[in-house]
DNA sequence: TATGAATGAGTGTTCATTCAT
DNA sequence: TATGAATGAACACTCATTCAT
């Protein structure tokens, strides 16, 4: 049951947003009474808590995967997270959607906390940069902070558009991301 | 006044969230009453309709004057149009800010009309990146729509991080942007 | 423009009801502001007590006339009585629904003084079924009160239903009327 | 407490009116506060609807007793007929009154239902005095139609006046009216 | 004679939450 | 484990009315 509320929570989340969803509507869903409801969550901000908890987690998981692989180098490192933040907004597009518009809905705390976790996927990105040109893979005349948020945008903005019945893979964007990202698009 | 409660609603959206923030809220900070609120907008998503418009327009205006300055290649324009988003998200903070979180809450109707707006900017960069494939100036084995979203995508997740007290100017983040859009991140 | 807004606002009620008229759609409806309408009326409650007071003046004048009139007998007296009311309904047809749904949202007072109008026309009637019966024109075995009560409610009830572009004229429902209550519907 | 909000409504409804009585004004009444009401209704509307339904549903159901009731003549009918509404009238005075007046506080369909089975009520009477005129007990040379709304509206009015503690019970106004109007009042 | 800005009390309605059962 | 009745604070919005100009 407590399963049952998470997802179709997040279901109606993303289809009408968290404040337009009322613990009546899920319930409603659910064909049960709100009682239900409060007795698996204390409350519907702990929900999303819970929500973003999840997301972050798995995130998390699999960066830290591809950060401790030693058989990769700084570009196959870039190109594994790229695909990776990619790939999660397609497998998880709902959840993903949720993740990144209903941040704010969490209070203070929870918001911090949050945000300390998205944090450490920005500090990851900019890790490998920085690896990478003291490694000698990445030019050294570009700031390798912007560069991490320039990458991290282009990746995280296509939970806006991204359509898994599309035309393109996450695998294929993925593709392209890493292909302008290193060598530019200039002839 | 109707200027007055504009600004102090798009403070208030921004720091609060549309949907936290009441209308009670706006009036507050104003020593007036709802009445007068109501006496110069007809509803709180008709205010919420103005902001957004009242964006979209200013970018579109910046994006026809780039567009159509013959002087101007095309690498020149990709820059000129990723100076200006990031220029608009910092000189606009607050209203960039309001404009990318709150769309959300715009009835179906306005909706479908800011979403034409926006749809104008990216199609704006899809037809600089074509042009320039053309023209030979960039790759032609990168797929336009996708890279012109990677830009896109780049520029306005920074509504998220970017601090104008911070230690790079929108100007210095264009330029770096540019240079990796264009050469690539690789030595 | 006093006469404007006072035959604008009869429509308005007559339309949708006095509580759901604002003063702003009366206004609207002559193009002129709020504070117009209250250059003219006090209030709005005022307003609705001088569209009663017309309505029964004229109603009650007639039904003077007809009383002194001493060339009629009382039969003749309670058919021009009846015609009248019904007459009266339909010439004016929309004030007369006014009249008659709104009476309660006058205050006390003037709710007291136009009950006050109203009772003269049922002891105009009830005194002419009275002198009927005296003069042996009329049944002495049927209650004068009782009687003029019906008459009343069969005339004042058309309001619900009289349209004047029907199949039958206010004189010729009167006639029926009559008819009916002189000498009843058996055979 | 459905059961009694229901009641409460009714007693402030013809008190005040519909428009003039407020869900506080409901639910302070009670003791209760304004999410209990909502907890058993929709809304206003929703209940006020509930209360019309209520009572259209007596008044047929009683008039189906008497139109298929085989040992009355067409007299007999009419004369239940009227019975049974001034009846009505009496013994429910409070619905009534609410019924009679606060018609036009339903929005168009609900309006449009419950104008349905007034008509029911009308077209009821209209084809007992055909089927009289038929069978020879009423004159033919009287528009049946117009005579119903007549009967109608001498027995509907009575909702202003009637009063149970009066000099006349329902049983006896029904008997003036009836003799009336089968034998009219000249002598 | 008319405007237009502003008020303030009120309206119907929503909803997260509680709690006895 | 779940219900269902009830709360209470909040919300967007309306409107008759006032008043300086």
């Amino acid at each position: 049951m407590k399963q049952k509320i998470y997802e179709t929570s997040i279901a109606l989340f993303e289809k009408a947003g968290f404040s337009n969803t009322s613990i009546q509507d899920i319930v409603n869903c659910l064909g049960v009474t709100k009682g239900t409801f409060y007795y698996y969550f204390q409350s519907k901000e702990q929900l999303l808590m819970n929500i973003h908890l999840d997301y972050m987690e798995r995130l998390l998981t699999q960066q830290h995967e591809i950060l401790r692989n030693e058989t990769l180098d700084n570009r196959a490192k870039v190109y594994e997270l790229v695909y990776m933040l990619l790939r999660n907004i397609e497998t998880q597009g709902t959840n993903a959607r949720v993740f990144f518009r209903e941040m704010r809905h969490l209070n203070k705390e929870n918001l911090e906390f949050i945000k300390g976790k998205r944090d450490q996927i920005r500090t990851g990105m900019t890790d490998v940069i920085k690896a990478g040109i003291k490694e000698g893979e990445f030019r050294k005349d570009l700031n390798p902070e912007i560069v991490a948020l320039g990458i991290l945008g282009a990746c995280n903005w296509s939970y806006n558009w991204f359509n898994p019945e599309g035309e393109f893979s996450d695998q294929e964007v993925a593709r392209i991301y890493i292909d302008m990202i290193l060598h530019g698009i200039e002839t």
